[in-house]
DNA sequence: TATAATATACCAAGTTCTAGGTATTTATTA
DNA sequence: TAATAAATACCTAGAACTTGGTATATTATA
């Protein structure tokens, strides 16, 4: 029997999804809280749901630091959020701190006991909404344009660069001299507008500007 | 009416997809091909089908390779991949470049129906189990925070050369002098494994040892 | 073909970094 | 209380970087 708590502080949603997965034969709702620290205080007595169904916008403190409070007490249980579409902030912290259901406030019961189902068998569920604007946002991300012109060249110093090679030793690379690699580094400096290495590597990562494997995906 | 094509590789099983997706009376299919260059052809002739089915890994160009010529030719396609469990880079890869459908290769022609409805309705299908592998990168990747054990002197530095600055401004920022700024430098080096600037930053970003805002996740 | 862009290479002065030290003060902890 | 960790600060020599130049051969491109 699995066993679910609730974290929703409109209590008359909470009420719904209680009737609904306390209608179904392998799921169970005994405890539904309106805020975290109620329910942080329910798992600290040692307390041990399988499922907690979140909502993310809660009085108090959030959904999202609710998961990393949940996980320092229990780290077995499963957690599912529920959030609104416009949160895009929120579902990717949620992502990060390994909820594994995210679904539209708006869902139905039965959309919330097959998310249940899915999650009990090991599996992610994600509303086909929230899906797109999550991999529209991560395909939005790859779209490394290299604004600043650099040439071929200079791209792929670049790339030595940010895995933090000299000047010296690029040139023992590409066969070149190490005046040559500093003069393209130097270019560099100009078209990106900064002025010391360090600053160059984290420009060339925080806008994508090199492509180091799934980087900055993985 | 929704017309899908699809690029996979092994006959039978794009016969057994064919068959179901023709089956239904919304959604057609009248052209498989086995290879990548076939599909790009096809495509390039003017032909403009609602859904690309396709295989990742495929004889000739592979299938994320597809996507990114199948996208310069047509861009307003659906795309939906078939992928085994354990490609974890191609997978990333696919989201990437703009698929909204993932799918086992084992599965049934039932799912791929259902994921084929759920993205001509706007959404991203993904199978549960992809999913929490998908997550669980995300959260893992979220994990890798200050493994080096870095004081909290050491991780406002490396902050600081983030940023690009210099020892010296770093001193005057903190009020200490160059000197104490450059020994933990020093230290911050020993403990990351690097000798240079660039690769310190590069490592500090790569594996999240900073929080540059939801970096690296957005 | 003329022009612009790219890649190449060097000079030089001043600054910054790297790596090896040593050493003191201030918590924290066993 | 003794030991440990953290933050502080300085020294030195050699390496590397930064910034301003100049200059030539090659390759696109208008």
């Amino acid at each position: 029997m699995t066993e679910v708590i609730i974290i929703e502080d409109n209590i008359s949603y909470s009420a719904i999804i209680r009737d609904a997965i306390n209608q179904s034969e392998w799921c169970k709702c005994k405890h539904e809280f309106t805020n975290v620290a109620d329910a942080l205080n329910f798992l600290s007595r040692g307390e041990q749901p399988d499922i907690i169904l979140t909502d993310i916008n809660l009085p108090g403190m959030n959904g999202i630091e609710g998961i990393k409070e949940i996980k320092k007490i229990i780290n077995e249980v499963e957690i599912i959020v529920l959030t609104v579409f416009d949160d895009n902030e929120k579902i990717f912290d949620a992502i990060c701190n390994g909820a594994n259901g995210y679904l539209l406030k708006n869902s139905s019961p039965e959309e919330i006991l097959d998310a249940i189902n899915i999650v009990m068998d090991g599996g992610s569920s994600i509303n086909a909404e929230l899906a797109r604007k999550v991999f529209g946002m991560f395909s939005a991300l790859k779209k490394t344009k290299n604004s600043y012109g650099l040439t071929k060249r200079e791209n792929e110093i670049l790339n030595f660069l940010v895995e933090g090679k000299t000047a010296n030793e690029i040139g023992k690379i590409t066969f070149t001299s190490p005046q040559t690699v500093q003069t393209h580094i130097k270019n560099i400096y100009h078209k990106l507008h900064v002025n010391t290495r360090s600053g160059l590597v984290s420009k060339a990562l925080l806008e994508g500007l090199v492509s180091k494997g799934n980087f900055p995906l993985k």
